[in-house]
DNA sequence: TGATAATGCGCAACCGTTTGCGCATTGTTG
DNA sequence: CAACAATGCGCAAACGGTTGCGCATTATCA
């Protein structure tokens, strides 16, 4: 039983022998009812402890004052950071946060957004799910009118919104510093290869190892599914290359732990025989006894805030007068991975 | 402008010249339609990518499917774990999660508390701020009849739903461990005085001394507020006391994290010179090289899912016909914290 | 004082869906 | 073939608010 029914806005139009508009109005200070009137209705609904039903208005109002958020999973610190930087503005902008994980499977990720389209969230904020190569599913928002915000893990095509950190500058960074350090052979433990990011790194990496004049080796580019077992299997490649890299970039922090735990069991001794840079710079990594060398990091809280920040945009300027056909704009917001050397503890 | 407008129940009706009671029978294979037009609407709907209006079907029904989470916040990995939980077995149950963070602030708490009744979310799920230690804004909810459950930080009163892991068992398995050990002098660092798992702890912890005949000094129970700098402190305090502890039995891996960096910096060997255990056994601490000897699973997926289940279970169960005064009732679940041996890496 | 303007409020439609009830039409039975 | 039952569908109210428009009533001015 779904009912104590609670006093609506009718119960005090009753009790006070005025129509609902009027009290609707008078709830919301409208000029053209009078200050008695609307003392009284202010007064009674107060006393009755009347709170509108928000069902009610989203139904009226066509919109929910409600984001989605899609991501790959919640196990990975780097999403929940995420999250945080975004209920934090969006809650602090008076929306709500609808949070689903894909679990990386695409086929969850459509039926996630068919659900919150349903439900008329007013926008959309995705990180992809690692299957994810066609974007059908997001296109067609377009026709329901709900903007959408990609973050991290965005699509390689120019149409969408999007916050991400750029691998290239983070790279260039971790990838010089090793190379002062005197490396030669550096690894590079990368992502999947369909991801964007993993392109970029790879790409990076040849990059600076023209400029520099050194030998480009693609044996020492590896890849893995980011399970465990894959990044071992990935690490034992790049073990058994002769000469032995000295040095490797991971993709991400869990990675590099999982490599570093593969390394300690071969008996290489972290950051002696082999030192690891990566990305993330999760706090994890500041309770190491041994961390990778340094990390690039990528304030995932920040991200999620800025691509929540980005969204509300959108929706607030959707309000204004639309100019006859302006032509869609998309916003881009990148935010330069920047690399963090970890002082020796 | 909000408005590509969505095909509706009333669009197809129209084209088909039936009433949209019909059309929204027929959606539904409610047995009063004919087989024909079943047929035909259904085919239309398909054919013009009809999706129903949640909006409106929330408002009509008076329930939306969702539930809402309170928890002090994302950062920690023990919360994002639970909502990983809470949000798998709501989804598999077609219910939405709407998640908000107190940040350990009772106005805030307070406050989402009411966004969420206004939202019509069907129940609550809530971990406390640690600054809660009145209810009444929970105890409101009954009137409205949205049913609330906590998990870990739970009210110390009977009359609420909850699921926790109780301190007792994990830590009488946690100080026999020690003591098996051959540990004598073991230190406690406990959290904040006035949450109920700390007193629990510390209650525990006399008994097993009085029972295994070993002194108690309260010398070797500290409290911290969770912070950093307060950890340390009550560590300096903790290493001050003479004999000094051999082991250290902290509230939580971070905690335990901090702990082991100070006492690292006091040039004490961890897992030698000291060692310790905590509660949590958050996957951190399988990438350490020397992780606390042993943590207390405490099972926050676990907990979100069984909590997220419980209310669940108590929405199903409304939709009964009610007896007659029904003597309400709330459901408790221990889950047993369990210890959980770091094998030597 | 009469015309006009300003003020204060009510009417009613609307948002999309669900559902109890009733009315035809058709089929069944004695 | 009459009486009745079953079948298939429509009517209309309801959920709780918002809002354009219009109508009285009062105030304002010449």
């Amino acid at each position: 039983m779904k009912d104590t029914k609670l006093p609506t806005i009718k119960e005090i139009a009753k009790q006070l022998n005025v129509s609902v508009s009027t009290v609707s109005r008078a709830l919301h200070d409208h000029p053209g009812i009078g200050l008695r009137t609307r003392m009284r209705v202010q007064q009674l609904a107060q006393q009755l402890n009347y709170e509108p039903n928000q069902t009610a208005i989203f139904f009226k109002q066509r919109r929910t004052f409600t984001i989605g958020v899609v991501i790959p999973n919640l196990k990975e610190e780097f999403f929940s950071q995420a999250i945080d930087g975004i209920e934090e503005t969006a809650s602090s902008n008076k929306y709500s946060v609808l949070i689903s994980q894909s679990k990386d499977d695409l086929e969850r990720e459509r039926r996630i957004i068919t659900t919150l389209k349903n439900n008329r969230v007013d926008g959309i904020i995705v990180s992809l799910s690692k299957q994810t190569t066609t974007y059908d599913h997001f296109t067609a928002l377009k026709k329901y009118n709900i903007p959408v915000v990609f973050f991290d893990r965005v699509p390689s095509l120019p149409d969408f919104n999007k916050v991400y950190s750029n691998m290239n500058s983070g790279t260039r960074e971790a990838i010089e510093f090793l190379i002062e350090k005197g490396h030669r052979r550096i690894g590079v433990l990368n992502g999947p290869e369909q991801m964007r990011s993993s392109k970029e790194r790879t790409e990076t990496y040849k990059q600076i190892l023209i400029k520099r004049r050194l030998k480009i080796d693609m044996g020492l580019v590896a890849h893995t599914d980011l399970t465990r077992e894959s990044t071992w299997k990935a690490m034992q490649d790049l073990l058994s290359q002769r000469p032995r890299p000295t040095a490797i970039v991971a993709i991400n922090d869990y990675i590099a732990l999982d490599a570093m735990q593969y390394a300690r069991q071969q008996r290489l001794k972290i950051n002696k025989d082999i030192c690891f840079v990566s990305y993330a710079n999760l706090p994890i990594t500041s309770y190491l006894e041994n961390p990778p060398m340094a990390s690039v990091e990528q304030y995932p809280y920040d991200q999620g805030a800025q691509a929540a920040g980005m969204l509300i945009n959108i929706l607030s300027e959707e309000e204004k007068p639309t100019r006859p056909d302006e032509p869609e704009t998309f916003q881009n917001i990148v935010i330069n991975g920047q690399l963090i050397i970890h002082g020796k503890r």
